[in-house]
DNA sequence: CGCTTTTGACCAGCGC
DNA sequence: GCGCTGGTCAAAAGCG
């Protein structure tokens, strides 16, 4: 069966362009608290899917099976199957393909690589959203998390707000006084500079939301163009 | 045995 | 139109 490219982009659920090559225009806010610029969707590029762009600090993991430079993605609530890795020009650090594996047919993806201005961060971008509210088979096949992380939080409760026990759960790979710094960094942020991220959504907004859940509580992803329009709105 | 990772090949988008 | 590059597939190997 050679039924390649079926084609995951499929044009309804195009609203972000994004190109690797086009200067930034949106703006995400790194787990450091440092924030990093992202593709400008200015002008069509070859791939326009939704995509949401996270850093996050590398913590190498004692005892994984890190294989050289292998990128080793911090575990999250799905499991994530690699499909592929390429070189990607202009970086050292090769990048990795990942699938959800939590459900069969799931078309969420992520790719993973080291970030060319700072190789202690990792750049995870997520693309396709989870077509299912949890990890089905979240006993069997997760990814890096089955054997060494409890599972502290059972889903019931997880659905009824406490998302933080498990969508957190690969934080504890992360250096705690990241984490903190992360956090306080962030509300620092919105409250001196996007402090509007605050307000009311819109009923767009809310869909581009919708799904923001499934990420890491950690991950710091901006829509497109928000903190422009809504700078554009405070300034002079 | 089942699942994941590795890796080379293939294909399409994009710039020139 | 051509070449480059990124994204995906799938066979083979590895692992528990």
């Amino acid at each position: 069966m050679k039924s390649k490219f079926k084609n995951p982009y499929t044009p309804q659920e195009e609203d972000t362009y994004m190109s690797q090559d086009s200067p930034p225009s949106s703006t995400t806010l790194n787990i450091d608290g440092s924030v990093t610029s992202i593709s400008s969707p200015s002008k069509k590029s070859r791939r326009a899917i939704n995509k949401r762009v996270v850093q996050i600090p590398i913590k190498e993991p004692q005892g994984s099976r890190l294989k050289g430079e292998s990128n080793t993605p911090p575990s999250d609530s799905w499991a994530w199957r690699k499909y592929g890795q390429k070189p990607i020009k202009g970086s050292p650090y090769p990048r990795a393909y990942y699938r959800c594996s939590s459900c069969k047919g799931c078309p969420a993806r992520k790719q993973v690589e080291r970030s060319r201005v700072d190789p202690t961060m990792l750049v995870i971008t997520y693309s396709s959203d989870h077509n299912h509210p949890w990890p089905v088979s979240r006993n069997t096949t997760r990814l890096a998390v089955k054997k060494t992380e409890p599972d502290p939080v059972e889903p019931e409760e997880k659905f009824t707000g406490n998302l933080v026990g498990d969508e957190l759960g690969w934080l504890g790979e992360m250096d705690t006084t990241s984490s903190a710094l992360l956090e306080s960094s962030i509300m620092a942020e919105f409250d001196a500079d996007v402090g509007s991220l605050m307000l009311p959504m819109g009923e767009e907004d809310e869909l581009l939301f919708a799904d923001l859940g499934e990420l890491p509580e950690c991950s710091t992803v901006f829509r497109r163009g928000l903190l422009d329009g809504r700078r554009r709105l405070t300034a002079p």
